[in-house]
DNA sequence: AGCACGCCGACT
DNA sequence: GTCGGCGTGCTC
């Protein structure tokens, strides 16, 4: 044995910066890989981790500052999940550290005191028959995917829970994901009922303070179960046991910013490298999810009952061509309902999924749309507050004049909640509430209006998506769903999927109770499958889905990626993304095209955007592509264009 | 991503 | 003549 004093340690350090992000730094002492170091980088000093030893460089290394835990916080799988993360998604590796986890989080110290566990009284609930079925044919250890499609009402929930306690149990850890925090108030009660105790609460909205402590007691493992958002799912343990996906269609779980993940996909990526099993729950899955069960990798189990007495609803179209309209909106059917509903002493709800009072200006003078000045965008009205406002970029228009000839005459097209509420509070008078993000602003405000609704301090409800979602009111009897033709006429291959979704998770919020309910859907395109689907045989929709998809080739019978070229000035961007474009078509002759063409947002805060979607048969050729068009992408760029890479688009304006 | 350098317009 | 706009380039 041969002592070497003082021997110089070179390690690579992966930093949060939006470039390759390795960067090799002097040590005196060796740095486990996954031990956090605080590093000098330019001017200013930046906590990486360690990615481990290498051999001296032939350039010169600043020192590490400091290592500030003796143990390693990011295990060696964690590390190699975000290196395959990034490769999938064809990011730079310190783009994806930046873009996983936040550096205030990375950065932050460990609470010295020690966690003290607030308990409660437990309050234990039998599991049906159906729930318990699914929860033993779950193993609890190895790797294996379980998409559980239940109707909404059927108690995902409890199955979770249920596993939940049982990996606790076994000494080990638990990632529970949801895709939007406003479900979550209900959903933490619950979870303290069945436990006794409080989850670990993690998302991007929390304060610091309260976002590091949840990291920091996940990490130590003094907290067992971790309840967050998509970026819960990089918060690292080295000893989890379960990951459970709730909601796993929803569209957010989808990244917009670079790395544009999917955190589904990503979960059982990381699931797979951890050897557990994941759990991915929905009503109404994505089309990719059930193709993945009917290709053997997921577990499919059903839920098709509601516990106790209630039902689902019944479901009626109503053909707006053949309808005569109140207040130029609402059929006269739907009407009727809603007035029934009330006289009855039940409650109603009012879907739409736009916010506003117009969702299009139009000049009576010259006939322009109104469009933001920094963003092709139609500007909504708010006629309440007396603005005009472009939903992209944010900017308020008063007192609005013609942006083409300056008329003061404006006229309005299309509604949204607002004036939804305007005719109903007309026709009702005092009996209803609005709820959408234009009116709430905070968690309270929304959990206050819907306790007044619960009460029954109104009997209508009006609102968007924010009420689809896991809301229960036994006194719901009416869903009424406007505006749903809207979502069709989005170029999104995704978009009929997207209109079963919406009303079949709308729908479940009707006849929770004892009495059975009913929804209503106007529409001008009643003969449309996929209302023929849901009024009919629900359950046969994503045969149809899929063979939609295969037919007119869309993933995932085929792989799809997009890139986005965006630039202030426009005749340069066009001549880049020609040029790249052409160079890509020539080296990959199996690839198909589409573009590059103008993004349905064409300009979004002055900066223009072209859009290329391409579809391949095969991931490696898609990757191998996507590659190339970044290295094509670097030689032609000029000043600040960028190119955006995003695999598995979601989103296509 | 930051942060600094550097080159142009408009203000005391 | 300086303040500051952001375009450009670099960080072991």
């Amino acid at each position: 044995m041969k002592y070497i004093i003082s021997e110089r340690h070179y390690i690579d350090v992966l930093l949060p910066v939006a470039t390759e992000g390795v960067y090799t730094y002097r040590s005196e002492e060796n740095v486990a890989i996954g031990r956090r170091v605080l590093v000098p980088l330019g001017k200013r000093n930046v906590m990486g981790i360690s990615l481990g030893a290498v051999d001296k460089p032939d350039f010169e290394c600043r020192d590490i500052l400091s290592a500030p835990d003796s143990l390693p916080i990011f295990p060696v799988i964690w590390i190699d999940f975000i290196k395959k993360l990034a490769n999938y998604y064809i990011t730079s590796l310190g783009q994806t550290f930046h873009g996983v986890i936040s550096s205030k989080v990375i950065a932050s110290e460990p609470p010295e005191d020690e966690f003290n566990r607030e308990t409660f009284p437990l309050i234990p609930l039998e599991l049906t028959e159906e729930q318990r079925f699914i929860t033993e044919k779950i193993p609890l250890t190895g790797f294996s995917v379980h998409l559980i499609q239940g109707i909404t009402g059927s108690g995902k929930t409890e199955i979770y829970l249920d596993l939940i306690k049982k990996v606790v149990a076994q000494g080990k850890q638990i990632m529970y994901l949801v895709p939007e925090i406003a479900l979550t108030p209900q959903l933490i009660d619950r979870i303290k009922n069945r436990l006794g105790y409080l989850p670990a609460i993690y998302h991007s909205k929390l304060t610091d303070n309260k976002r590091n402590d949840s990291f920091w007691r996940f990490v130590n493992g003094e907290q067992p179960v971790l309840l967050g958002a998509r970026s819960a799912l990089f918060v690292p343990s080295s000893k989890l046991g379960l990951i459970i996906i709730d909601e796993e269609h929803e569209n957010t779980f989808k990244q917009e910013e670079s790395p544009s993940y999917h955190l589904r996909d990503m979960a059982v990526l990381y699931s797979r490298m951890n050897n557990i099993p994941v759990i991915l729950g929905s009503a109404t899955p994505q089309s990719e999810s059930i193709a993945n069960a009917k290709a053997g990798k997921y577990n499919l189990h059903f839920l098709k009952t509601r516990p106790g007495s209630s039902e689902l609803p019944a479901i009626e179209l109503v053909d707006i061509k053949k309808s005569s309209l109140v207040g130029g909106i609402m059929t006269e059917y739907m009407y009727d309902e809603v007035a029934r509903t009330v006289s009855k002493g039940n409650q109603a709800i009012l879907f739409l999924n736009r916010k506003g009072y117009a969702t299009s200006l139009f000049c009576r003078d010259c006939g322009a749309l109104q469009q933001c000045a920094n963003c092709s965008v139609a500007l909504t009205m708010y006629k309440n507050s007396g603005r005009c406002v472009c939903h992209y970029c944010g900017t308020e228009y008063k007192n609005l004049k013609c942006t083409e000839c300056g008329s003061e005459e404006i006229v309005d097209a299309g509604f949204g909640t607002e004036r939804v509420e305007e005719l109903i509070e007309q026709m009702f008078p005092g009996k209803s509430l609005r709820l959408d993000t234009d009116k709430i602003k905070t968690f309270k405000q929304m959990n206050l209006l819907l306790e007044d609704f619960r009460k029954k301090k109104a009997q209508i409800l009006i609102g968007t998506q924010l009420i689809a979602k896991g809301l229960h009111f036994p006194d719901v009897t009416y869903v009424g769903i406007l505006g749903i033709d809207n979502i069709l006429a989005i170029p999104d291959f995704r978009a009929v999927e997207k209109v079963y979704q919406l009303i079949m998770q709308v729908s479940g919020r009707a006849g929770r109770g004892e009495s059975k309910g009913k929804v209503q859907i106007q529409t001008f395109m009643p003969d449309n499958p996929v209302f023929r689907y849901i009024k009919e045989e629900p359950e046969k929709f994503y045969e149809y889905e899929l063979s939609r998809r295969q037919q007119f080739e869309y993933p995932p019978y085929v792989r799809m990626g997009r890139l986005i070229f965006s630039y202030s000035k426009e005749p340069e961007l066009k001549t880049v993304t020609e040029n790249v474009i052409i160079r890509l078509k020539n080296e990959y002759p199996e690839a198909v095209f589409y573009g590059p063409a103008k993004a349905v947002i064409y300009k979004i805060k002055n900066r223009y955007r072209l859009s290329v979607i391409i579809k391949c048969k095969t991931n490696k050729y898609l990757d191998e592509l996507l590659y190339q068009s970044g290295n094509l992408f670097g030689k032609f760029k000029t000043g600040t264009m960028t190119m955006k890479i995003d695999k598995d688009p979601y989103f296509f304006m």
